[in-house]
DNA sequence: GCTATGTCATTC
DNA sequence: AATGACATAGCT
């Protein structure tokens, strides 16, 4: 393609100019200007000189020739970190769907409206004697504007930027006239917010053979191909030691690390292990900082003072000066795919920027994702494997009880009489148990028993669920109503919770039990600050003896003295309509094992289902990772579902359901218009798993095809199609590329 | 007619 | 965000 024309994104933020200009490139530019790069351009009225970034080319001018300008020069030599990022932006715009805009949005530090400590601020470069003599004389003059600036400065040398223009009604004119009148100045100071506390004592662990194996294999792997390195570790084999070995390799180069970990594992066990190791070149993210306190890290991270960047997938797009390694812990987590335009994986955009800024890529999981071990059995990453269990504990017993067995036997209860006995002779060695509800929702919904009624959000399509305070909840978008006492279809007063939420098992465990502590973790109970923090921590100094909790409880913690796992209703996930339950079933069964005996004692763990011979299950009892992948990806080879075919689902969600089932039935015809061959699937449009959220309709068509390219070339021609026809105006479309 | 000030729209 | 275009108020 000719690069006749240039997209070019301005280098300020406001919300206006949040998108491309178009500029003509110059013949000499042709052949040196590429995505990403810094030009200078002409902008405005006035012509004035300012950076840009290029975000793309094209063929033909979407602008008037004759009102278009040109690009100045091409600053090819200030290859800065943004331009690098504005670079992985266009790509993440192209493979995820976005506009330009939304993709530089999540990769650019987004300056704040108030940068914190008000950073501009505005001073005074005259005299005191001078300026009240000029005061008289613009009092004289009637300069009313310029008077009330002058004598708030008189009155204070110094004024934040923020004040003059709101308190002092003064407008960027007047600031800007007396500045150039010499009298006053606009300072712009940088404030570091969160300078953290120093830590000295470094030490290191030192490495077992098999971890140092792996560290040396992953370095020839740096020195000869440089794929994406795959860790399979079993949990407790001690991945964490291998990460901070290759770190310290890499901060030793004089280069910098960014070290992704789930949202949630970000916990003060894992700050204070990087802290200790790596002392104050370290810095963290996390979800809750505001965006300048976010924006101060990666000032922070691009000045040179941090190093290493621990934080969850926004992380990612720490601004560093010179990347030399991403590491991707946890790898196979959910909440590495983002649910926001673009909707981007960060293992996928970890492994461009790597080859982008030439940084090694390394990630370790005890149960990778299908697609990533998909990409090392190609040979696409180099796996590495860690199969021994640091120090001396071992795996745990692990039983899968036949619910269906129990229900014939006459035990109604959730718990299986094997679980029961478990759990008391555990309960009698002052040991202390786990209880893992398998379920998103945390609470049972309400039902009528006598006309099945069930208790709805009126914006979306979920049930409620019951919470003790009374009250009816929405766990999509926080809808509250009043506990129902009666049916309102049939009036009957058998209404109530149905289903075992933590609640329920919580007063369960008690009746069996009395007496016994126990702590429950979930969206009630962690709703303060640091709520999780505090309850796991409690957990830990033993403060109780039982811990029940959802999927949270089973992430990342080590607690020496649980010696008994339970997991009460395995297959509830199994069940989603989704390929990919298999696979997160055995994830959260595997994991919810591993969490038993940690410790010195040997552990034990129960998986209650009412599908004993369900493939997932068994492969987690066993903790056999290859059985389950071997299944699995038959099973995908077969069925053409990622990673061996690709997959796009197009979402569309909007007010009004006809126009939104009319919508998607259009996009559905363009698309057999646009690509007519057989290999191309197309399942839908259907409703979404939810099909409406806070009011909203929503609905999904999926496309199948064994390239990913052909579905991009596809996405790129249905969003143009979006974008001129005003029947999509009302309704929102978003790509998931998978 | 002139200057200072305020408001508004535009930015390829 | 920053600039010029334009309108308006107060002055000689």
């Amino acid at each position: 393609m000719t690069k006749k024309y240039a997209d070019i994104i301005v280098d300020i933020s406001h919300e206006k100019l949040d998108r491309t200009f178009q500029y003509l490139v110059p013949e000499e530019m042709q052949e040196i200007l590429t995505e990403g790069m810094v030009v200078t351009i002409p902008f405005g009225r006035g012509d004035r000189q300012i950076k840009g970034y290029v975000t793309g080319f094209d063929d033909k001018p979407s602008f008037d020739v004759s009102k278009m300008k040109r690009i100045i020069r091409a600053n090819s030599n200030e290859e800065t970190v943004e331009s690098k990022l504005v670079a992985l932006a266009a790509w993440m715009r192209q493979n995820y769907g976005s506009t330009m805009i939304q993709a530089l949005k999540t990769v650019l530090p987004v300056k704040d409206k108030v940068k914190g400590k008000e950073a501009r601020k505005v001073c005074l470069r005259i005299s005191k004697a001078d300026g009240a003599r000029l005061l008289d004389e613009y009092l004289n003059k009637h300069y009313v504007a310029k008077a009330r600036l002058l004598a708030g400065l008189l009155d204070q040398a110094e004024l934040p930027y923020q004040v003059v223009t709101a308190k002092l009604q003064v407008t960027a004119n007047v600031i800007r006239s007396l500045e150039k009148d010499g009298i006053l100045e606009i300072t712009t100071e940088s404030v570091y917010r969160d300078a953290l506390e120093e830590v000295t004592d470094t030490k290191c662990d030192i490495l077992t053979k098999e971890q140092t194996q792996v560290v040396n294999g992953i370095l020839e792997e740096w020195e000869a191909d440089d794929r994406p390195c795959l860790i399979h570790g079993i949990t407790g084999s001690g991945k964490t030691q291998v990460y901070m070995e290759l770190i310290q390799e890499t901060v030793d180069q004089g280069r910098q690390v960014i070290v992704l970990i789930p949202e949630i594992a970000l916990t003060h066990q894992i700050v204070m292990r990087f802290l200790h190791r790596f002392g104050k070149g370290v810095s963290f993210l996390n979800s809750r900082m505001s965006t300048a306190q976010r924006y101060d890290q990666f000032k922070a991270a691009k000045a040179g003072d941090v190093q290493i960047m621990v934080g969850p997938r926004s992380a990612l797009f720490t601004p560093f000066p010179d990347l030399g390694l991403i590491i991707m812990d946890e790898e196979h987590e959910t909440s590495y795919h983002s649910e926001t335009v673009p909707r981007y994986h960060a293992r996928e955009v970890a492994v461009r920027r790597g080859e982008m800024e030439q940084a090694h890529v390394v990630m370790g999981s005890a149960t990778p994702s299908v697609t990533a071990y998909y990409h090392a059995m190609e040979g696409d990453y180099r796996l590495f494997r860690l199969r021994e269990r640091y120090g001396s504990s071992q795996l745990p017993k692990t039983t899968i009880i036949d619910m269906r067995e129990e229900l014939k036997a006459g035990n109604r209860s959730i718990f299986s009489r094997s679980l029961q006995e478990a759990i008391a002779l555990r309960l009698e060695k002052k040991e202390q148990v786990m209880l893992f509800l398998n379920r998103r929702g945390y609470a049972g919904f309400v039902s009528c028993r006598s006309c099945g009624y069930v208790a709805k959000c009126p914006h979306c399509d979920v049930s409620l669920s019951s919470h003790r305070n009374g009250k009816l909840i929405c766990h999509y978008c926080g809808y509250e109503t009043p506990d129902l006492k009666e049916c309102p279809e049939c009036q009957s007063t058998y209404i109530g919770g149905f289903g075992a939420g933590t609640q329920q098992i919580e007063s369960l465990v008690l009746q069996m039990f009395p007496g016994v502590r126990v702590l429950r973790m979930d969206l009630d109970t962690t709703r303060g600050k640091d709520g999780h923090a505090k309850i796991l921590t409690a957990f830990e100094n033993g403060e109780a003896d039982i811990l029940i909790g959802t999927q949270m409880i089973v992430k990342g913690h080590d607690f020496p003295h649980v010696t008994l796992v339970g997991v009460l209703a395995a297959d509830l996930s199994l069940h989603a309509a989704d390929y990919c339950a298999g696979e997160r079933t055995f994830q959260l069964v595997c994991q919810a094992v591993g969490r038993a005996g940690r410790g010195e004692q040997a552990g034990e763990a129960f998986i209650q289902t009412y599908d004993p011979e369900h493939p997932a299950l068994v492969a987690a009892a066993d903790q056999d990772y290859e059985a389950f992948y071997d299944e699995e990806i038959a099973y995908r080879t077969l069925m053409g579902y990622p990673p061996v075919d690709a997959m796009m689902a197009i979402l569309g969600s909007g007010m009004l359901e006809e126009h939104l089932e009319q919508a998607m039935e259009y996009l559905k015809k363009y698309l057999q218009q646009i690509y007519r061959k057989p290999d191309l699937q197309i399942i839908g449009p259907a409703p979404e798993s939810i099909g409406k959220i806070n009011d909203r309709y929503r609905k999904v068509i999926y496309c199948k095809h064994p390239k990913y390219d052909i579905l991009t070339m596809i996405k790129d021609q249905l969003e143009r199609y979006i974008q001129i026809n005003s029947g999509y105006d009302s309704i929102q479309i978003q790509f998931d590329m998978t």
